[in-house]
RNA sequence: CGGGGCGUAGCGUAGCCCGGUAUCGCGCCUGCUUUGGGAGCAGGAGGUCGCAGGUUCGAAUCCUGCCGCCCCGACCA
């Protein structure tokens, strides 16, 4: 009542911003563009922080921390980086405050003989700092590969902010490592593309296709931007992650040198890759419905939460009792679980509340249930209730989860492949995205300016060269002119 | 930066046209009754009406200026 959700087919942009609300993820704040991250949403986070950090450090990589503020000359050393960024880089020029001089005025104002002397830019991602450090540290092929992950903020002066999808601040992480030769440097780029995708689809229930990005959409700097690609329900793609094969670039711009085994002098070969706290809007709109957030096993900070529902402190106690046992055997088999006996809410309004939270399985136990030894298990994703007994409950509430995470992924791929659809004519393109949405399979001549076209006639972009793609002999459905394979195009967030 | 919308209690709002000291719901506090889908009754607390100036005996309301936020677009993870 007091917490109504818009509806997708209303608004979806206010469903959106409705979910993450009221659903206790987020806050906007006082700063324009940044949000707070709230216990739950950040419960979320830290699932997925943790669950990628343990495969980071799996495929060898180590965590470490470098500084927020980056000098301003180290951005612009790598030509196609700075064109990259420098529109959206928060400057810090002063390092001092005073009283306003002027009696009149209250408040503080920058003191302007605290100029720097150099600027310093808020990190709006770390290349340029890290490879002027990994000057240091590398001298010998045998300190290759140098394999370092950072957990960190990063600000990107955006204009126009989503909550979760783009905020002028956001975490994530940056995994960026220098190796020998070229060849494993890719390696090393589609490994990191196959974590993320394996996270996507195996925690987050979200298919998402591989794939090379585009000349045009590809990350400053790089040679090559690898991504994965995830639909959203209304029909716009969202890039969950990118993996980056940077070439020698970096090293060049950071005159960054090993010897090799000859003792020659090399220039190394760096990757890097990263996913932030975007990945959470991406959860929020592929699953959630317009009760509230839907979210995966997996990943979902609370799996299991269990209303007790009594009159009196006697069947109370009972409850209880029945309910330890029962949240002894799910914490022994690693659920997640929590007991909601406050008394400031009916149970009615606990249902609706988890449900908001997208809670995936509900178990209600009241004195009714204990006489017949079962309890009320309710699914999130479909809304089903079924009554099991209480014998041997936790083991079917595990299978329950795990099936739930696996229709899940199986609902958000089936829709994701019935919206790759193929085009042959510009009149076919737009129809199917303006009517259909998704993601368009179409040809595409391998310009930057048809590319550009398309997107100033459609808004849509190519969204990647899908990988292992199916070569066939076509014609671009802009110019005419022959192409190889067909590119997926959609609209993105 | 353009277009649209909104600022009144923690949240959602009425009042504004036509000036007279702020309405209702949710939430909150106390008590009792309740508890199988957002409980009921009774009592209570809570307000710089976004900010600043102006008009007026008197401003949430009229005038001027400013600020903030949201949505749509250009830019982008």
């Amino acid at each position: 009542m007091s917490k109504e959700i818009t509806a997708r087919s209303e608004d979806y942009s206010q469903w959106y911003n409705d979910l993450i609300l009221k659903g206790g993820l987020a806050d906007y704040s006082a700063v324009r563009g940044c949000m707070v991250i709230k216990p739950y949403g950040f419960a979320l986070w830290e699932g997925m922080r943790d669950v990628l950090d343990a495969k980071f450090k799996e495929t060898g990589h180590q965590n470490a921390y470098f500084p927020l503020f980056i000098p301003k000359s180290f951005l612009s050393k790598e030509a196609e980086h700075v064109d990259g960024f420098a529109k959206e880089c928060a400057v810090v020029t002063h390092h001092r405050l005073m009283q306003n001089p002027d009696p009149n005025v209250k408040g503080l104002v920058v003191d302007p003989e605290a100029k720097l002397e150099e600027e310093l830019i808020v990190r709006p991602t770390s290349e340029t700092i890290i490879w002027n450090t990994y000057k240091d540290w590398i001298q010998s092929y045998r300190d290759l590969p140098l394999l370092i992950n950072q957990w960190a903020n990063v600000v990107r002066w955006e204009m126009r902010t989503r909550l979760f999808l783009r905020t002028a601040e956001f975490l994530w992480q940056e995994g960026h490592t220098a190796h020998a030769t070229a060849e494993e440097a890719i390696a090393e780029t589609k490994q990191m593309l196959e974590v993320y995708a394996d996270f996507a689809e195996n925690y987050m229930a979200l298919p998402v296709v591989r794939g090379v990005k585009s000349p045009a959409e590809r990350f400053a700097g790089a040679l090559d931007t690898y991504c994965i690609e995830a639909l959203m329900q209304d029909g716009k793609a969202l890039q969950a992650g990118t993996s980056h094969f940077l070439g020698q670039n970096f090293a060049k711009a950071f005159d960054v040198k090993f010897s090799n085994k000859e003792n020659k002098q090399e220039y190394v070969w760096a990757t890097s890759w990263g996913v932030s706290t975007r990945l959470i809007g991406a959860l929020v709109m592929a699953h959630s419905d317009d009760d509230g957030l839907v979210l995966p096993p997996r990943i979902a900070p609370l799996q299991v939460v269990i209303v007790p529902i009594y009159k009196g402190d006697e069947q109370k106690s009972k409850i209880d009792a029945k309910v330890h046992e029962i949240m002894a055997d799910l914490k022994k088999a690693g659920i997640r679980v929590k007991y909601d006996d406050s008394d400031n809410a009916r149970p009615g309004w606990k249902f609706a509340e988890y449900e908001m939270k997208g809670v995936p399985v509900r178990i209600a136990l009241g004195a009714r249930d204990l006489e017949n030894n079962v309890a009320e298990v309710a699914r999130r994703d479909t809304k089903t209730k079924e009554s099991l007994s209480l014998d041997g409950l936790a083991e079917r509430i595990g299978t329950l989860l795990q099936d739930i995470q696996t229709e899940m992924y199986n609902k958000a791929l089936k829709f994701r492949d019935e919206h790759i659809t193929p085009a042959d004519t510009m009149e076919e393109f737009e129809r199917l995205l303006d009517e259909k949405t998704g993601f368009i399979a179409a040809h595409w001549d391998g310009t930057t300016e048809t590319e550009e076209k398309i997107k100033e006639l459609t808004k849509a972009t190519i969204r990647c060269i899908p990988l292992n793609n199916k070569q066939e002999a076509g014609t671009c459905i802009l110019t005419g002119k022959p192409s190889t394979q067909r590119v997926l195009f959609a609209r993105a967030y």
